[in-house]
Order: C-alpha cells, then sequence, then structure tokens
DNA sequence: TACGGGCGATGACGATTGTCAATTTTTCGC
DNA sequence: GCGAAAAATTGACAATCGTCATCGCCCGTA
C-alpha cells in the first residue's frame, strides 16, 4: 500500500509531510491550493474516535502521522479491528464515494495527526483532478487485496499461526531493531484487539501468548513485545503443529 | 451488488440480456459497438477455469448465465473460496485495472456462460466512458464491504453460525420455494468449498451438517438442502449455542 | 464390467477453544 | 497520588475442532 507519486515536483501537502506517498501528490497547483484551503489539520488524543459507524459522511479523512484504527461494531456489542491505516494512508473515502453513512468506525490509537478535506472540497478536487479518483481506485484495488489476504489466512491457519503473522506485520511497522539482531514492538493494540482481529477470545490469545513466551518465540510485558528471532516467528506460521 | 443503469434506454448488451444490471449499460452507441466487437461470448462447463491464479491479465469477463467461483490458492495446495460471481457480475478487472497478473482463479461452477472483452477494447471503453470506470469503482466497494462482512463475521460466529448464514445467502440466490413454505437449494459448491468459505475443516463441515440435520434446520442429500424453515435457520446465526 | 480416484460420512482421540469465574495488573480520571 | 473501571491473566471444565483412519458412494475411464 504504498503509493509512490508518479510526480514529485507537484504539488506537497506543506503540512503533512507525507506528500509523495500520500493520495493527493497529483494535484496541480490551483487544485494543491484548493485542497490547503479545505483542508483541516487536528491531533487526536489515543482513543479518540475519528468517524464513528453510522455517521454520515463529511468528507474524508489523510492520516498525517500515528496510527488508525478501522472497526467494525454489531448490536451485541462485538467489535473487530478490521485493519490499520498509517500516515500517507486516507481512510473514510468509501461513504463518500458512495454517499452513505459510515459503515466502519475509525479511532486513534495513541496519539495521531489527521488532516479532514470537507465534501465541497473533495469533490472539486475529484473533478479537477482525475488522478485523485484514480488513486481511490488502486487504494481500494490494495484494500480488497489485503481482505482477501486476511480471509485466505483465517480459513488456512491456526490462531497461533494467525497470531505469529499478525506480529510479522506489526514488526514491520512498528518494530525496532536491537543491537543483538532481536526486534521489539509496542502494540498498538490491546489483547482483545488483538483477539478480535484473529477470531478469537481474548483468554485464547492470552494463552498463546503465554506458550509463544514459554517456547521462547517472542517474550511479552504489557504491550512491549521482544522477538529474539524473526525467522524462527516466521517459522511458526504454518508449522503443522509439530510438538 | 444489484447495480441498476441510470439509462435504460442506451446501450443493452444484445446477447448477454443482462444488461440493465451491467456494469456496460452507461455505454453510447458508438462505446457500445465497440464492445460488440471486442466481445467474444463462451460457454464453460462444471469445472472449467476461466482465469487461472498468476495468469497473465487478458481483459475483463462479464458473467451472463450460472455461477463462477472465485477462488484462492496458496503453495501447500490449499483453497479457499472468496466469492461466487453471478450474472451481471464483472470479473478479472483488478488485475486488469492494476496491470499485474491474476491474484485469484474463477472456476465455472456448473455449466456457465461467459463474455470476454479484450484489453484493448476495455481501455477504449474506459477511454470513452468515464462512467464505466465509476462502475469498476462501485463494484470494488460492494466487493470490499461483502470481505469485511465476511471478516466480521469469521471473528464473532461459531462455525455453526457461520453455515447458517452461508445457508441463507445461498437460498436467497439459489432457493426454491416449495407450496409449503418450505425452501430448497442446489448447492452450487461441494462440501470441502463450503468448509474452506467457512474456515473449518470439510469434516467438521459434514459433523455440523448432520447435527443441523437431527435437529431439523437444514435436511441435506447430496447438494440438494431443504429448509422446513428459515426464520429458524436465521435463529441459528447469532444463537450462544444455547443445547 | 471392473477399477481407481475424488468426495462425503463417521468413529476415535488428543489438542484446542469457549465459557465461567476468580484474581491481578494496568489505565485513567479526579 | 488514589480509587474505580477496564484490561489481562489464570484455572477448571465442557464443548468443539483437527487429525487420522476407515468405509461407502458416485463417476469417468480402461
Amino acid at each position: 500500500m504504498d503509493y509512490v507519486c508518479a510526480k514529485p515536483d507537484k504539488h506537497r501537502c506543506a503540512v503533512c509531510h507525507v506528500g509523495r506517498r500520500s493520495d493527493w501528490c497529483d494535484l496541480d497547483d490551483t487544485a494543491g491550493a484548493m485542497l490547503e484551503r479545505g483542508r483541516r489539520r487536528r491531533e487526536y488524543g489515543s482513543g479518540t474516535v475519528v468517524f464513528a459507524q453510522g455517521d454520515s459522511n463529511s468528507g474524508v479523512y489523510c492520516v498525517s502521522g500515528g496510527t488508525v484504527g478501522i472497526r467494525r461494531f454489531d448490536d451485541a456489542g462485538n467489535s473487530v479491528l478490521l485493519a490499520l491505516a498509517y500516515p500517507g494512508d486516507t481512510i473514510g473515502y468509501r461513504s463518500f464515494l458512495t454517499g452513505t453513512e459510515h459503515k466502519t468506525s475509525a479511532e486513534a490509537l495513541g496519539p495521531t495527526v489527521i488532516c479532514h478535506i470537507d465534501r465541497p472540497t473533495i469533490t472539486g478536487l475529484l473533478a479537477s483532478t482525475p488522478a485523485l479518483s484514480r488513486r481511490f481506485l488502486e487504494r481500494l484495488i490494495g484494500e480488497l487485496e489485503h481482505a482477501h489476504d486476511a480471509m485466505f489466512r483465517q480459513a488456512t491457519l491456526s490462531n497461533r499461526g494467525k497470531l505469529a503473522h499478525l506480529l510479522l506485520i506489526l514488526v514491520r511497522r512498528h518494530g525496532r531493531i536491537h543491537e543483538n539482531g532481536s526486534q521489539s514492538i509496542d502494540l498498538p493494540v490491546s489483547r482483545r484487539d488483538l483477539a478480535s482481529m484473529i477470531g478469537a477470545r481474548h483468554e485464547t490469545i492470552s494463552r498463546i501468548i503465554s506458550r509463544l513466551d514459554t517456547d521462547g518465540i517472542a517474550h511479552f510485558s504489557g504491550r512491549q513485545v521482544t522477538i529474539p528471532n524473526v525467522e524462527a516467528l516466521a517459522a511458526e506460521i504454518d508449522r503443522p503443529d509439530a510438538v
């Protein structure tokens, strides 16, 4: 989901610093000025809701800093973390395009900076810059690809394998490399959210975590995870549950 | 995923009979003629592969009759049915839009009729008819929505609930209503594919089927399923496993 | 017609998971 | 800092699931 701008010398979001990776890098100067007028930058504290499932759409959001969780609820109070959004990602654009209410919630996981682009502005930008529509289309394709991958894993991996895979993904985004080759993660999500992403109860995740710990695969301490050997963690994914 | 054409008096695919529901109904006469030239209709026997995962893209396909399974494989030989496509659905368009190889396979589930539109034609149509691009975008949004629903169910329902839900979906598409109010389905998929759609082993699905049978919820005989009371089946979805 | 292969059903059994409950730890607002 | 609320861990137990194995059925083929 890395969108590199074809024309890096064109408009670059002055505040966001994510210009070359964002959906807005195709804008010419006129459109860029329009974006600057219709854009409002805001900081969100941890846990703050950016938009809520069921809300009517009020434009699109572009993540500038931090991590955003895309979540879905049901009537019974269950919630599932469907995806994570990072700087450069545009969110809330689906309900804008369909003109319907948000079908997911977005919430800041930790301190986050997000720009909001109001409806008239994004409508004008889409009219003046066909490439923007193409960006959204490619973003949709990437998200659908991601969802298909998740569905496939959900059907083929064990819970332990799914957790190992999820940790590997998180290492890539949030990992720090230590001098001895091990890596550490500051998990952006709670155990309950980890569980919902994997499709198991949080007690089950707790137990898998203990086992990964005793097996020396990954050591958990709160939201800190230390992985001595990333290859060993990767080997857990497809392990046919030997021993 | 019902796409109703805004201008039913415009081009209508003469052969497909799915004009008003397909992505092509926005075409004017010129574009319609272009479509007719670049389109080739073909019948597929049960099990025939329309395009295979890993194949390079050769255009897009429009389902005219029958049912198509969208499937993903891995190196270990596992396969998961990710989606079903029906008349009016366009398939293979994602790899066309990204210019990459197919990331899923499409295969006929039963006798099927599919039109193929070659790359030059679809490229020309997209250039001449911006509304077509919009159709693809809306189709992507619908598919992503569908995938998110599936991910949510995967995380919140029991296997029995997932099978009940899947049967309800299949009833809507393939069901026949009997005089006494019960409904019957001719399943378009094997038990193994049912299992992959739910994320369980086929033996597990076999057992759940036996239990649904003894509980009087749904009676299975080969690929024939009879559901005496659809409401009772729907009640199974969220059942907190009472009894 | 006999044969082989894929599919489906079922039994046995160990492993995993969900549920309920109790306890500890962490977080967060005051 | 303190206290309440939420999150996380752990144990016990029943239910479910995965695996392995067997058996029967159907179907296409030799």
